[in-house]
Formats: C-alpha cells, sequence, structure tokens
DNA sequence: CTGTTAGCGCGTTCAC
DNA sequence: GTGAACGCGCTAACAG
C-alpha cells in the first residue's frame, strides 16, 4: 500500500524518529545517514502523510482564505495576493497548503467553512469580504473567530471592519462603531483580546480600507465639476462596506450644503446587472441627473449600459463613477473614473500578518488609504 | 485545552465510539443517546480534529481544485462552478472542503500544489488551466497524477486535454482525437510509473474544450465577413490551448485557401498588456490588416486599445475577436465577438465528476463544445 | 444498539 | 547522533 516513514526508515536502515528528523530538519543529524534517508525517500517516492503529521504535532501547513465570490474580480485579485505571500517564500521547504475558500457571499457558508478549518487546524486565516451587519451572524461569527483564536489560529481579517470586542458576548451595540474614520476605531477593536478564559490565541488582526475617504472624495469630485444632482447606486443594504461609502458620498453632500434626496438613492447587488437596473430606475425617478456614483466598478459598467440605452452619453450628458479601480476600469470605453483600493498591497500586509511575517500594530488594525483616479467618465454637467 | 471527542463522550454519559456514530450518522444510534450527544457537542461547542479523523479512516474530506490565477475571470469563473459544485450540496452533513490553489501558472507550483494535496490525502482534485507541452513536465506531471490515483484520489483534468497514456489505462489512443495533436504522447510519460499497474486507483477523467472547433469557427466568420489580412494574436507558446486555437485559425484560413503569413502571428500572455503590445507589433509588420483575432478576450481589450491609439476604429477599421466570452466581454465597446465557452458547466461537471455525483463517460472524457457569439466588434473590411 | 480494543502514521520525549 | 517508547484524537472492527 502507501510507503510510510517507517518503510523509509527501514530501506536506509534507520528508525522512524531519523528520519523524521531530517524531513522535519529540526535536529542535528549526520551529514550521511541524512543522504541515505533523502535518497531512500526518493526512491520510495515518499509522501509524508499530512494528517498523520499534523495530528502529531497538533499543528497543520495549511492555511485559508475566504472570499465572497473567486469569480468577482475584487476578491480574485485580494486572493491572489493573499496567497502568493501565504505559499512557499520562494525557500522550499516550509511549505504551506493556501487555500482559498468561496462562500458566495451566503453567512452561512462563511461560517461552514471557518468550521471547516478550524476542524482542519489551520495554522492561520484570512477574512476578506464585506461584512453583514446581521447582529445575530456577526455575535456567531465572532464566536467562531474567537475559537479559532483560541486554538491558535491566526486570523486576520481583510477588507472589513474590525470585529466588535467581546468576542462571544453582545455584539449588539458596540458593532456599530465606526472604522474607516480611523480615529473611533481603536476603541472597539482593542480589547478583544483579553477576553476571558485562560485561553488567550492570538488576537485577530484587521486591514481595513478607507471606504468612507474615499466616497467622500468621488463625491467631491463631482461637486466640484458642478455637479448637483447626483445619483448614488449604493451596495447591498446592511453591509459595512455599502454603509461605509454611502456615508461618504453623504458626508461630501453635505459639506458642500447639497440636499440629500433620499430618491437618488437605490440599493443593489455589487453586480453589472445590478447597476443597470438601478440606473434605469434612478432616471425613472429624475430624468435630469448629471452624474451617478455606482457601489463599485461593475456595477458602474451596468449603469453606462444602462444610460447608453436611454441615449444619453457618458460623460457629456451623465458623468459616471466607480469605486475599487479594478483592472477592467481603464479599458472601459470611456475609462472610468474611480477610487483605487490598494488591493494587492492589501491582500500582501494580510497574508504576511497571518504567517506573522511582519509585525502587528499595536491596535491591530492597518488602514489602507485610497486613491481617487480621475479618467474620463467624468465631466462636468451640461457640457 | 481543545475539547475532544472523550470529552463529549463523558459530558454525555456514553462511548467515544457512540459519538464517533451519531456524528458521522453511519450506524444506527437510539434516538435518545443521539439527543444526549448532540447536546453535548454543542454545550462544549466541540469541532472534530480533522486529521486525527483523516488519519483514522484514511480519507479526508479535503478536495482541491488547481488554477492557473484566481484572478483571471476564466479561471474565477471556472473555480467557482467547481467550487459550488464539490462543496455542501445543500443537505448538511457531507461537507467538503473546496480549495482552490493558485498555480500562478508556474509548472513547479502546480507540482507542489499536488504533493501538497497528496500529503493531506485529498479525496479528490481538479486540474484546470492550459496544459504545458514541454516533456519533462508532462512527465513528472504524469506521474504525480498516477500516485495520486493510486492513493485513491480521483483526478479530473479540466479545459485540458487528457494526459497522454501510460499512467492509467482508458485515455489511450481515442482520447487524443477530438482536440491533441497527438505526438509526443508515449515517449514523454515513459519513465512516469516506475512501479506499476498493480495499484489501480480511480482513472483520471477529463472535461475539455473545443478550442480548435471554436477557434476555426471564428475565423470562418472573419472570412465569411470577407476579410483577407488577419492577424493573430495567440497566447503563450508551449501550451496546448494555445496551439489548438491556433490550430483551428489556420485549418479556417487552409480551407478558404488564404495564405497563413506567419507574420501575421504573434506569441503572448493571456492578458491585456499582451494584446496591446500584440497589435502595436502587428501593425508595425502590416497596416493593412483588416481583422485581428485575439487569444481571449482579455487579449482582446488590448488590442482595441492599442487599435484606437493607432487612430483605428473598431469594427469599422479593424474588426477584432476575441475567445472565452468572459462576462465583459459583452460590456466591451464594442460589445466583443467571441467564442463562448461554456465554463460554469465544465467547473460544474469537472466538480459532479471528481465528486462521483456523474457517472463517467466510457472513455474518460468529455468534450464540450463551443459556440460563436456574433456582436459589434466584427465587420464586412472596408466598410 | 452500545462499549472495548486496537491501531492509523508520525512527532517527541526520553535513554543510550 | 540515534533508537525505543508513548500518545496525539479518532474510526473500525469486534464483542456483548
Amino acid at each position: 500500500m502507501t510507503v510510510t516513514l517507517a518503510d523509509v526508515a527501514a530501506r536506509a536502515g534507520v528508525s522512524a524518529a531519523t528520519v523524521s528528523r531530517v524531513l522535519n530538519s529540526n535536529y542535528p543529524v549526520a551529514e550521511a545517514t541524512r543522504d541515505r534517508v533523502l535518497r531512500a525517500v526518493a526512491e520510495l517516492e515518499y509522501v509524508a502523510n499530512g494528517p498523520a503529521s499534523a495530528l502529531a504535532a497538533a499543528t497543520s501547513d495549511l492555511v485559508g482564505i475566504l472570499v465572497n465570490d473567486v469569480a468577482d474580480p475584487f476578491f480574485g485579485v485580494l486572493a491572489s495576493a493573499v496567497q502568493s505571500e501565504m505559499s512557499g517564500d520562494g525557500t522550499s521547504g516550509g511549505e504551506k497548503l493556501a487555500v482559498v475558500c468561496n462562500t458566495g457571499g451566503s453567512p452561512e457558508r462563511e461560517l461552514t467553512y471557518l468550521t471547516l478549518l478550524h476542524r482542519q487546524r489551520a495554522g492561520a486565516v484570512v477574512l476578506t469580504g464585506g461584512a453583514t451587519e446581521d447582529p445575530a451572524h456577526t455575535a456567531a461569527l465572532a464566536a467562531r473567530v474567537a475559537r479559532l483564536s483560541a486554538a491558535g489560529t491566526q486570523v486576520v481579517l481583510c477588507g472589513r471592519p474590525p470585529l466588535p470586542a467581546g468576542a462571544t458576548a453582545g455584539a449588539g451595540g458596540s458593532a456599530e462603531a465606526p472604522v474607516a474614520g480611523g480615529r473611533a476605531a481603536g476603541a472597539a477593536s482593542a480589547a478583544a483580546s483579553p477576553a476571558s478564559a485562560a485561553d488567550a490565541g492570538p488576537a485577530p488582526l484587521t486591514v481595513a480600507f478607507d471606504n468612507r475617504g474615499g466616497a467622500r472624495s468621488l463625491t467631491e469630485h463631482l461637486v466640484a465639476l458642478g455637479h448637483r444632482r447626483i445619483g448614488c447606486v449604493a451596495g447591498p443594504e446592511g453591509l459595512t462596506t455599502t454603509r461605509h461609502r454611502l456615508e461618504g458620498h453623504r458626508a461630501a453632500l453635505a459639506t458642500h450644503g447639497i440636499e440629500d434626496v433620499p430618491g437618488r438613492t437605490v440599493h443593489g447587488a455589487y453586480d453589472r446587472a445590478s447597476g443597470y437596473a438601478a440606473a434605469h430606475e434612478l432616471l425613472r425617478r429624475d430624468e435630469d441627473l448629471t452624474a451617478v456614483v455606482a457601489a463599485n466598478d461593475t456595477v458602474a459598467l451596468g449603469v453606462c449600459a444602462a444610460l447608453r440605452e436611454h441615449g444619453l452619453r457618458v460623460p457629456e450628458d451623465v458623468s459616471v463613477a466607480g469605486f475599487d479601480d479594478l483592472p477592467f476600469s481603464m479599458d472601459a470605453v470611456p475609462a472610468l473614473t474611480t477610487v483605487r483600493l490598494p488591493l494587492t498591497e492589501a491582500g500582501a500586509r494580510a497574508g504576511r500578518l497571518a504567517m506573522g511575517r511582519e509585525p502587528a500594530p499595536a491596535d491591530g488594525v492597518v488602514l489602507l488609504s485610497s486613491e481617487l483616479v480621475i479618467r474620463k467618465s467624468t465631466a462636468p454637467p451640461y457640457s
């Protein structure tokens, strides 16, 4: 049947313990025996039994990455960056099996995967994607994360706000604590680790985007161009990302004394179809919009398509702005004005934090700033 | 410490074996005790130790998906489909941890991941992505796959041609017929499996695309429109996918008596930058091209960008065609004429095949057909 | 139906 | 420097 450590030991004329030592190179072994063992391993095509090692060593070389949807470029780029940072650092030896799990945006599957990863005793887990603000789910998630931490798994939240303090406990009120602003954030996250039990694992870390600030500068750009009737296609309700971007948009409006007409905001999924439908709806409500800010670039594309169907030109008749600066945005016609999120950097840092290859910030939170990218889809109104 | 099966057993007043039985529900257990056990599990927040189960049961609930690049929509869609089919079928219980591994297109990492998955005793593995035609790598890959099969892991190749025969039965001559040119098959895999066929595991299965047929019909569409000077931006050399698409293109040319001018074909990566550079090069060589077929949709976008820079309109001055029909293709301006590959179906079937939820075809190969999608980026020349 | 008894393959003290 | 035990947490035969 399958060849085991013992087989290799026999072939090399040594004990199993010795083989284990050369394989893990964590103990001095004579050069000669080492070679003999390695040769035996090669000849027998021995492949270590991961589960057995994990059981004995109480730790696995598996690390997980949770994403909403691998087919979405946003997560694809993020996952790719995280993974390249997590798996082999080039030097063979410390090989990790970095795996990405697709939650499909479903809170249940998110929880399920977390359990599965826990079951596998994963060494680290990076959780990406906008968080649902449903208190029940937040609490369940916090509980799972707390247990993972207690089990020694380093958890890193990426592209989402820190979990509310008090792990298993009341996620109720504190869940609303703002994050993007940077200032009030500390209060919510700092107390994460103390918890109650003596089982203090590594405290969860966070890499977050400044969604609010980005959205704010985007809308201010539009206002500066002269726009006053700005439509807003927001993401799904109940997601922190959606809320933060919307807050930034409204903050910009407020700053410039522009009334925030409720009818000018519609919610929808983070996909093209949603943008398409939303734009039609927005136009139905107010034909004189001069600009539209979309939930993200993909949505913006749908908005542009709908606008064209209405015989409206972008940006001559209506300006359109996206968010994220996904790869295809520069190729759109017209090229999309958007807010660039440092996705690759975020993924890389989350990966390094997870692997302990980068010192964790004192408050456990890394806030990445966004950058306004002005291209061709926005222009002064009525030009 | 972490709570174990024994703890649960004690709490429920039963033996460990009984707890194991209710958890795996693979053996009759009295309703009453079952409830007691379940309650204890909940109260203790027990999470099974995967490695330990895998070790004892000699099988893990881990299944892998290998892709070239998760950030590439082609693989993202494929991976998403495979994964949704692999993980929970909805009915909770048979939860599998479907994980996707990013090879970054590197043959070495592909091999490494295969080993890691083998080490984890994965239950199934789906290998996607164009295969390198380098004999050495093909041989190494065949060897790894053979060992995986021998270890009981079901391997499914998706979007790539069957492995050359030699490792397992069933992949004989007929498998080569539809897709592969069928040349280097035998020679390469000679040294593949030293020890032999005694340990016959599940034979590798394949889900392949009709790249050649798709490419052929695409070029024929262009020819039918009246194009004669057609540029071709092919993918990286040495990949089966690249070769098949190129062969289809040339077959169409030959059928209509059009000379295949070597200078009209340039190779490049499957990304936008490559298409951009290639189009510039093509134009430098021959300013009078009236059409360009790109390696895939992403490349086509780059081609369009370069064309615009040259002051050429698409499709009035130059027609452009893509391949794959990725989600963004319909949104491009002009909407891309392309060849639709049933990515979702391919992924789903590969997933089902891997999980044994779909009967394997006699010859082990499922060939999916492609479909020409005519949109706005192609038109008669000189119009 | 349920408890008992053995390992699964490997890491890790210990002695030598 | 190396080998001999023991046990990680769980499943899989066997009894009963």
